[in-house]
RNA sequence: GUGAGUGUAGCUCAGGUGGUUAGAGCACCAGAUUGUGGCUCUGGGGGCCGUGGGUUCGAGUCCCAUCACUCACCCCA
């Protein structure tokens, strides 16, 4: 048990840290051309904030959530997703007082108590995107661009952004009314869940995926029927600047996201080739949030992404993301002498801004010629007591496989000027 | 929370119907010229056979439990 990471954990060895760093940079660089700035909040909160702006009935808040109480009895969360937190920082520290609108991004880790497996984690980690302050459809609009710009930056194809539009405060209560007026006599029929649900929160029964259920809402009313003015404009709107910024995206009636906060747009990007856990992203429009946690009313919208699917995404459509791998340089020591002036060569080649290393474990030339291969060393210098008699050094070309002697006092310049 | 499958060396896996000191490939270390990597050859170190119990003269192998991992359901990222 010592020696093992807790369910649902994993660690990010070397080798796979690079992508992750390639991942975060792609989303930096695009999020700083689109103007957002980067937050980073707490990894746990007060409960209540979770429960509050989630929503009560949730399956995250109802039965996925890291609570604790700490030794000051606060009952804390480590959160589960990230609007939440980045909510409440935009209320704390009086954001809505600057320029609007806010446009925020972030990227760590959140925790959902749940079983694993493929492309699902207890911790797992997030990218996304906030804007306040803005109800207006392009703002909509430019948060799927950059969530679109950013699978697309990474290299996915294949992706199917699904968007729906789930109403308002206005609309929404009478739309909930109808499908239980509709339902109500195939209540019975329905699986435990939605039956529940019946009561909490109907629309989730929608995009129920029990085969009973599934067949029981074909004769649920389309949302798109009641819909207020006000959210059919908005949507049809939203879809229109899509269109003009040539994201396609395929309108789904039934999606309908599993946190309470949203309003007018839902959306969420899948990935139809991966398996079970098939959605990279959602979000949505949630212009009831801040209120809810004490501010006054400001519209947002914002989304999130998973880093581990989009690495399984692009694991499996074998994708390979870029990163530079830096030349280094290895200096092999033969003897005491040698090895204490290599000791110094290395550090003074470091210093230049050259990646090197030397063997510390008292290695026979042949094993620190064969260590120097593995690490990719794509120079070696070989320094014996010959050589430093002489005052010179050994360059070995790992490539080519050639080599010379060189004067130990130009060594460092000439390969400063080679890198 | 529910269901199914799998746990043997660092990794990938062999080990018919229970029978002596548990194997291979890769990896690791050393050697094949007293100072030179990749290829080859030789040798070496490594295993509470997931854990606990049971059946048996005898269990890696059979039975039970437990834990872990994997996949799926649910839900989501």
């Amino acid at each position: 048990m010592l020696a093992k990471a807790p369910r649902g954990t994993r660690d990010i060895l070397p080798g796979e840290v690079e992508k992750w760093l390639a991942l975060e940079n792609i989303f930096r660089n695009l999020c700083e051309k689109f103007n957002y700035r980067e937050i980073r909040t707490p990894i746990f909160e007060h409960t209540e904030l979770f429960s509050r702006s989630v929503g009560e009935d949730t399956d995250i808040v109802g039965k996925e959530m890291y609570t604790f109480s700490d030794k000051g009895k606060r009952s804390l969360t480590l959160r589960p997703e990230g609007t939440a937190s980045t909510v409440r920082a935009f209320l704390e520290h009086k954001m809505y007082a600057q320029a609007q609108p806010t446009r925020l991004f972030y990227f760590g880790p959140m925790f959902r108590y749940d079983r694993p497996q493929a492309g699902r984690y207890r911790q797992f980690h997030q990218l996304g995107a906030e804007a306040f302050g803005s109800a207006s459809p392009e703002m909509d609009a430019e948060m799927i661009t950059l969530a679109m710009d950013f699978f697309h930056g990474a290299g996915l194809k294949q992706l199917s952004l699904e968007i729906n539009s789930v109403g308002c405060p206005q609309c929404r209560p009478a739309y909930r009314e109808e499908i239980r007026k509709t339902l109500e006599q195939n209540r019975i029929d329905l699986c435990p869940d939605c039956q529940s649900r019946f009561d909490t929160n109907p629309l989730r029964i929608l995009d129920c995926k029990e085969e009973g259920c599934r067949e029981i809402n074909l004769q649920a009313p389309e949302i798109f029927d009641h819909l207020c003015s006000y959210c059919v404009q908005h949507f049809e709107d939203v879809l229109y600047y899509l269109k003009l910024l040539d994201i396609s995206c395929r309108v789904n009636s039934k999606l309908v996201r599993g946190l309470d906060y949203y309003t007018n747009t839902a959306f969420e990007i899948v990935d139809t080739g991966l398996g079970s856990q098939n959605s990279l992203g959602g979000g949505g429009r949630y212009d009831g949030l801040v209120e809810t946690c004490g501010g006054s009313p400001t519209p947002g919208v914002g989304f999130a992404i998973g880093v581990e699917r989009v690495l399984l995404s692009l694991e499996q459509q074998n994708i390979q993301l870029e990163f530079e791998e830096e030349p280094r340089i290895f200096v092999a020591t033969l003897g005491p002498k040698a090895s204490t002036r290599g000791l110094q060569l290395v550090m003074e080649l470091r210093r230049r801004g050259i990646a090197a290393e030397k063997d510390y474990l008292d290695r026979s030339l042949k094993a620190q010629m064969k260590q120097a291969d593995r690490v990719g060393a794509s120079r070696v210098l070989i320094l014996g007591e010959e050589e430093l008699e002489k005052g010179r050094v050994v360059l070995r070309d790992m490539v080519k496989g050639d080599q010379k002697e060189v004067e130990l006092e130009i060594i460092i310049d000439m390969l400063s000027n080679v890198h």
